[in-house]
DNA sequence: GTCTATACAGGGATAGAC
DNA sequence: GTCTATCCCTGTATAGAC
């Protein structure tokens, strides 16, 4: 992912201000900036803002899926994995704190423009939404799997949304500790 | 607050504009189209964009305290105005699918804006959380009425972000009912 | 593959007539 | 109080030299 060429350094770049400061907000010269090329050099790289979109969500995919194979290789118990989850929203606080979710926050915000890549960035979503659902199948909850599933991205995207609105870390640590109960409740039952 | 001048015109336009669409992504052409006025008649009402800006979150601030008044009026019992709050995410199901929470959106946005009037409207966000906050004191959980609260607010944001990105009209109803259940389990420890 | 120069549209904001 | 005309800047995008 990160081999260095010009192309995956306006990704990379593009990534983080997209999630910084907003997609719709990020300009070209924002992006050649970062990357110290000029504006000119990024057409032969990209097409379209549009194409940098794709790509940033190409590269957040992957991400992800790297992140989920860490948390599978890290345990093989469905409820410590649930939980790894569960405390992303300590582990990037400093970031939610800030900028919040970057899942949450562009979709949210494709959403708004209307944008054709929405449904794509969604797919970060299920992504989480689907690998859950094994965990919580994997419990023993094969038919509540992906409402719990479900409940578990609705915790973390409402703590990041207040987690940036307030910046209250003590309300991260009571809500995750909350969720950890929950879940501890539920492998009991 | 809609008495129909032109000032109020524009509010009530953008209002709308910059909950659907998006703050930074509104035009004054946008509005101007959507009140009927030319974009030179603007600058008699608005001097900038963070005017506007500030008399829709004032607009929005009024409307929540009537929201809340509301509430109020309709039930005595604590528990009957959190449910109200809880119930939210259903009664404007079909707005929050499509644009999401108006104040988790807005807030969102004016933060990675870096924008000044952030904290302005994060006070939306503190009179609901302050309202909450009271009712749960006077169901007898004052200790923890603070922390109800924001876990409330939490609950209708992370709601709100999966709505708006899964329009799953049956998650909702779930997650309602688990807040409900929630709170009749706290009324009775 | 990278640059400069430039076209072109849109957005915020102002001046001044009515 | 509302309009038209206009300025200036920024943003996306293209052309063409190196």
């Amino acid at each position: 992912m990160t081999d260095g060429t010009t192309r995956d350094q306006i990704v990379q770049a593009a990534d983080r201000l997209f999630y910084t400061q907003g997609y719709e907000n990020t300009s070209f010269a924002d992006i050649a900036e970062a990357v110290r090329i000029s504006r000119g050099n990024f057409y032969y790289h990209f097409k379209s803002k549009h194409r940098i979109l794709d790509a940033v969500i190409d590269e957040r995919l992957a991400d992800t899926r790297d992140m989920i194979a860490a948390w599978e290789a890290a345990s093989p118990d469905p409820a410590d994995r649930i939980r790894a989850y569960i405390d992303i929203v300590i582990t990037n606080r400093a970031d939610i704190e800030r900028f919040g979710c970057p899942v949450g926050t562009l979709t949210t915000e494709l959403a708004k423009l209307n944008h054709a890549a929405q449904q794509e960035a969604n797919a970060i979503f299920t992504l989480f939404r689907d690998w859950l659902r094994d965990q919580f199948a994997a419990l023993g909850h094969g038919a509540d799997a992906d409402a719990h599933a479900m409940h578990v991205l609705a915790f973390s995207q409402g703590v990041a949304t207040l987690s940036n609105a307030f910046r209250d870390r003590d309300f991260v640590g009571r809500e995750v500790q909350r969720m950890h109960d929950w879940l501890d409740a539920l492998k009991t039952a």
